[in-house]
RNA sequence: GGCGGCGUAGCCAAGUGGUAAGGCAGCGGAUUGCAAAUCCGUCAUUCAGCGGUUCGAAUCCGCUCGCCGCCUCCA
């Protein structure tokens, strides 16, 4: 498998340092709000990258930290804590809120489809890391302690600018660059803080109360639970720098090794060409989206477009997504409904081969959800044309049992109610309803039926008349 | 000002030297009591524009135009 390197740009082939093993750090959020759509594509893509490693054989540990403290809200000496501010606002305590935006996250993600990182960890729980990654710094001269604050000599650590492609000299001369008085070197950036009266989140350290750095808490994290070297490191692109480019710098000066191997970095949600972000006041959050569409359809709606491509959020677009969503679930309930004991035919045998290879083929260079898509679709239309020239039901279990394993356990846009089951209260009254209508048609009284038809469907369900009954859907 | 990316049909989107995947929408047909679903056919002589390299370019090079991101917290 293939996948771009943000450290260097090329396309690299895959190998992990362990042959069988894998261990992937992905930044987490920041919880002091709802998720929106940018969060769903960055961790959808990584969740397939996920998916598909364990598809392929790879034993993945999956780190994904959530953001409970230390990340201020503009990059002076007294920015406030994000977490903080938003905690004054609710009038809770600040992991109080960060409880509850990380339970809100947790629930939209589940809902997504992505399967939980095999440790979430908090950064307010990886203090003691933090701190200790500080007095390695400290002892290896690449930091320094300066009015009660600890901060990382960027010029101490000649790779600085690697990941991003920055040049120290360019950075100083773009205008944005504050000078502040504690730090040596405008560049530097700080490891560890002194808190002053206001902060409630803070911490005894060997240099006064304090609360770690942003940056800090990935590096000690990532490496207490992958290593020293991690395989892949992944986040948005907007955190390449700086963020990305301190992990870099704090990590590797203290232990001399690469921090990372692969970096990946996905692209960013736009809302009428514009970035979407939480500043900007114009994302779009997932709950609010999930009122109107499935789950389901939005993850295919990430996966339609490439995770180093920019994905503008549009209505049509989620319609879109939608009718093509809805063609794959048609085709998955018709070959469930159909499936069975029985030999598969060659035909049916090579078609699952050809689907096999082509998904393979555009997973591997570089994560190619559209195309990989593009493949699925491509058997849609020969496996509905093989059920409609009567395929078995040993075919229909042979070519289940790959979509399931692709669409389902690989890029996760199963839909998971059996739907041909339909259990709430409501759902009971449409089923009468169907059956009342059915008998209505077996007298030829299709004016009656047809309004039936026509009511069921503003519920939300579809009615079809298929040539051996009828079939109840509940719309996406 | 510096760094990076993008511009492919009405919309979305693959394709990085060999003659334009796929989805949505549309149109014609089959099927259907009518629909829906499904299938068949159709839908870019052309890949922002202009030059160049090449037997051959959407793909490589140069220039022009347009858009976006990062350089400050952000997935």
């Amino acid at each position: 498998m293939k996948l771009r390197n943000s450290m260097g740009g090329r396309l690299e082939e895959f190998e992990p340092l362990d042959p069988a093993r894998v261990g992937i750090y992905v930044c987490g959020p920041t919880v002091y709000g709802d998720s929106h759509l940018g969060h769903a594509k960055s961790y959808v893509s990584f969740d397939v990258l996920v998916r598909y490693l364990r598809h392929t054989g790879f034993a993945v540990r999956y780190v994904q930290n959530i953001t409970d403290v230390g990340h201020l809200s503009e990059n002076s000496e007294f920015g406030e804590d994000k977490i903080q501010r938003q905690a004054a606002l609710e009038r809770v305590e600040p992991l109080e809120l960060a409880e509850r935006y990380t339970r809100s996250y947790f629930e939209d993600m589940d809902a997504l489809g992505n399967l939980r990182p095999d440790i979430s960890p908090r950064a307010s729980g990886h203090i003691p890391e933090q701190i200790e990654l500080v007095r390695t710094l400290l002892s290896r001269g690449h930091a320094y302690r300066s009015g009660g604050c600890v901060y990382y000599s960027v010029r101490s650590f000649p790779g600085y600018g690697k990941l991003s492609g920055r040049r120290l000299d360019e950075l100083l001369a773009g205008a944005r660059v504050e000078v502040q008085e504690n730090k040596r070197d405008p560049l530097d950036f700080a490891l560890w803080k002194k808190a002053d009266g206001g902060h409630i989140l803070k911490w005894r350290s060997p240099w006064g109360w304090g609360y770690p750095g942003w940056h800090l808490e990935c590096s000690a994290m990532a490496m207490r639970y992958l290593g020293e070297t991690i395989d892949v490191h992944g986040g948005g692109l907007e955190n390449i720098f700086p963020h990305h480019e301190c992990e870099v710098a704090q990590s590797e000066a203290a232990t001399g090794k690469p921090f990372a191997r692969f970096w990946l970095h996905n692209n960013m949600v736009t809302v009428d060409g514009r970035k979407m972000g939480k500043s900007l006041g114009n994302f779009v959050a997932l709950k609010d989206i999930f009122a109107r569409f499935d789950p389901a359809v939005v993850r295919l709606y990430i996966l339609r477009s490439h995770y180093r491509s920019p994905l503008d959020f549009t209505e049509e677009g989620l319609r879109s997504a939608r009718s093509a969503f809805e063609r794959l679930s048609e085709l998955r309930t018709r070959l469930a409904r159909t499936a069975g004991e029985g030999a598969g035919s060659d035909a049916a045998a090579d078609l699952a081969a050809s689907l096999s290879r082509s998904f393979r083929e555009r997973m591997d260079d570089d994560l190619d959800t559209p195309g990989a898509l593009a493949a699925v679709f491509d058997f849609v239309r020969a496996a509905n044309s093989m059920l409609d020239g009567g395929s078995g039901a040993g075919d229909a279990s042979m070519l289940r049992d790959l979509i399931e394993d692709l669409c389902g356990g690989v890029l996760g846009i199963a839909r998971r109610q059996d739907r041909d089951v339909l259990e709430t209260g409501q759902e009971k009254l449409v089923e009468a309803l169907s059956l009342a209508r059915s008998a209505l048609r077996g007298s030829r009284l299709f004016r009656e039926a047809d309004e039936i038809r026509r009511i069921v469907a503003e519920a939300g369900y579809s009615v079809r008349d298929l040539p051996d009954g009828t079939s109840l859907i509940k719309k996406s």
